[in-house]
DNA sequence: CAGCATCCTTGTCGATACTG
DNA sequence: CAGTATCGACAAGGATGCTG
């Protein structure tokens, strides 16, 4: 069954560039909110911190155009728009929040790593130095 | 079981700089071959194409800092290294594994929403105009 | 409210050359 | 073989101001 004829590993292959997209942290926590409901602008804006309007923006529409999140416009004044998640989306949602999850479940080992990786390296890099 | 102390929404949390990291587009190449069996450095460089030695050089370097990739230095002459996924690293690789897989397996309907979303602003926005 | 346009600062990346 | 070092090009991203 995995006889497609894609190869993420080819340089030419256009699911580098799908892979591009998706495996992006912009794009993983969008995609997380728009899994569970459809979300206003700057309801998104103000959800995800550190996010600025302008590459929320960017990511939107990047989402819009590979089919994975719908933008509906509403004629009231102002304008409301909701953005929701495809059916396309919605096969990915899955896999982008278990990176979610894995972040949050797997930090402190993470960070237990780092921390023994900086010791050792500022240390003597093999063979520990003792005082 | 969601009671961890972690919210990758919130900007300062550790969670954001892990999933920065590991949703990338290197990152999710490498671990999915490194989950296949230990590569060299040089094996790994010509098989993912477009990758360059410096950036494969600084990924590595991170995974193995980050605890999801282990080095090991073989005393040969020329020097042998080889790159193995570490068992936090395997809690990671199916997740990343199943990006790629998406990725081959949903190009064409990404590629086809594209062609739809160009054309439609191609034309007029709303209501295409017919000749 | 939901953006777009602009400027400008960073960082990221490729290319190249050199080392153990 | 397995990297490090350096440079320059480029693009992503933040800040700000303006529009329908």
């Amino acid at each position: 069954m995995n006889a497609l004829p894609w190869d993420a590993y080819a340089s030419g292959c256009p699911t580098r560039m799908v892979l591009d997209r998706i495996a992006d942290k912009w794009t993983v926590l969008v995609l997380g909110l728009l899994g569970e409901h459809p979300w206003r602008f700057n309801a998104l804006l103000r959800k995800i911190e550190g996010l600025s309007q302008k590459v929320l923006s960017q990511t939107l529409k990047r989402l819009e155009r590979d089919g994975l999140v719908s933008r509906t416009a509403f004629a009231t004044v102002p304008v409301t728009v909701e953005y929701a998640i495809t059916p396309l989306g919605r096969t990915l949602a899955g896999a982008l929040g278990a990176l979610i999850q894995w972040s949050e479940s797997n930090i402190e080992s993470v960070q237990a790593a780092q921390r023994e990786f900086d010791a050792r390296h500022r240390a003597g890099v093999e063979a520990p130095a003792h005082p």
